[in-house]
DNA sequence: TCAGGTTTTTGATCTGTATCAATACACAAT
DNA sequence: ATTGTGTATTGATACAGATCAAAAACCTGA
């Protein structure tokens, strides 16, 4: 199984609160959240605020919400309210053309935020499904706003978390648009597991929550192709794969083949 | 030629200064922008100021710049400290992986806002290149943030600038991942004359500001085939291509082809 | 006007991925 | 254990789009 080794780089993910599992001492009817308390802290919150801040910005979690595996977050044309935190879980994100055609546009875990797609027109325009039994820091977006109006922080943590989606997208659409199904393949599970290991599991090994179909809608292949590809892999002596169950063997045979070396 | 027409649905895109180039009496030497006489003040400013508001919205323009056909107005790797708004002209965005491949990932036009990608590391992560002689309103990103902390409707609008620019990349990915040369190109035909459209210009004509091959970088498609397609369509009467001159005959059949009727 | 470059079109062929199909595997419920 | 159901693998074949190549159209500046 998966544990968690390391801390290490925690890259500024999301909003969120995440109570430290630790020592007793907790209460269970503590409904007043404590982002201060929560081991994502450094994932999820602005760094460099003053306790009196800190306070303040643990208001704006509304409250909590579990969601079942594969029951949605929110929907296409829902109201939008509030951003989603994730605090326990793993969700993707899809939308859908008015054919039936849908595409994956994410997968998200602990410590990230669900929801943006929903300001501009105030209504969500995709998915949000949980693959794992999941619970969410529920954060009224009006409430956001104002308190981004008084802490600056916070204003510009919201700002690079919007940003951070932007040039994600940009990452995915160069992956689309140029890059052949091994070269996905390879840079899809690059990026799962140096996320993975900034939430402190293994660099090496890893459980994917979704299956190959899922994979293959996100990277833009048939559930066939993914297959063939891990496969593939398999026969290289680049992982293992036994399920969902992955092993890498040789990072830097996953990194040589999203950026090919140019002999010359 | 092309030009423009009606007023129409302005769909709020941007932040931008673009002056009213109507009659006479203005200054040469005015340095001070004046959002409040731009023609694409629906576009890009908030609704529903006060005039007090409004002026101080002009303040966040600190300067404007020209930038030649085929040049950069930022690059990958630099500094970010602005966004830019295109008062004239046409731009692409492209980001490259490390091995020389490049993909576009966008195409700008005037009312638009670019450089959002700067903001989560300080540095741009794409380069901006004009496709035309163009300029562009510089807003300095901290004199944004200090605005939008006093000016909630401003605070609202960049909110929802970056929302959409991540909506539309969904959609991107929609079109990347799914569907198919014909498709591809009649989506991106059918969101071109729209945006045109809510500057004024025609529903069923435009020019093209790029090649063949920054079209099918956007598309994820090569040259060669964005040519044949558009042959393709030329053939079956959808639309005449001359050059970069493009005349929709048949709106309806290209918006078929993008979401595909299910007869059952 | 012409020369030299870039861009576009079109043809012939190749190839990576999709598609269709069958089997194998894994987990859950009984 | 056994049955069922979703998921994954593997094989055979088809096809959309890539690649290679050549010619045509266009644009720019001398």
């Amino acid at each position: 199984m998966l544990e968690r080794e390391t801390k290490s780089h925690p890259g500024a993910e999301a909003l969120a609160a995440i109570p430290v599992k630790a020592d007793s001492s907790m209460t269970a009817h503590s409904i007043k959240v404590a982002c201060s308390n929560c081991n994502l802290r450094e994932l999820c919150m602005p760094l460099g605020l003053t306790s009196d801040e800190l306070d303040r910005i643990e208001d704006v979690v509304a409250s909590r919400r579990k969601i079942k595996r594969g029951s949605l977050l929110f929907r296409n044309g829902e109201k939008f309210t509030s951003l989603y935190a994730i605090r326990t879980g793993f969700f993707k994100t899809c939308v859908a053309s008015e054919d039936g055609r849908d595409q994956v546009t994410g997968f998200q875990m602990a410590g990230e935020v669900m929801g943006l797609d929903g300001i501009v027109n105030d209504h969500h325009t995709c998915d949000a499904v949980a693959l794992e039994d999941a619970e969410v820091c529920i954060m009224p977006f009006d409430r956001i706003e104002e308190l981004s109006r008084e802490i600056n922080g916070l204003q510009r943590h919201v700002h690079k978390i919007m940003s951070r989606e932007i040039v994600r997208e940009n990452g995915v659409m160069l992956l689309l648009g140029s890059m052949r199904a091994e070269e996905r393949l390879a840079a899809f599970l690059l990026n799962l597991v140096q996320r993975l290991h900034a939430r402190g599991f293994s660099q090496s090994e890893l459980v994917l929550r979704m299956t190959r179909e899922e994979i293959g809608s996100y990277l833009g292949l048939k559930l066939e192709t993914v297959s063939r590809t891990f496969s593939k892999f398999v026969e290289d002596g680049i992982v293992e794969v036994k399920q969902r169950h992955v092993r890498i063997l040789n990072t830097d045979a996953l990194k040589d083949i999203v950026n090919p070396k140019v002999c010359n």
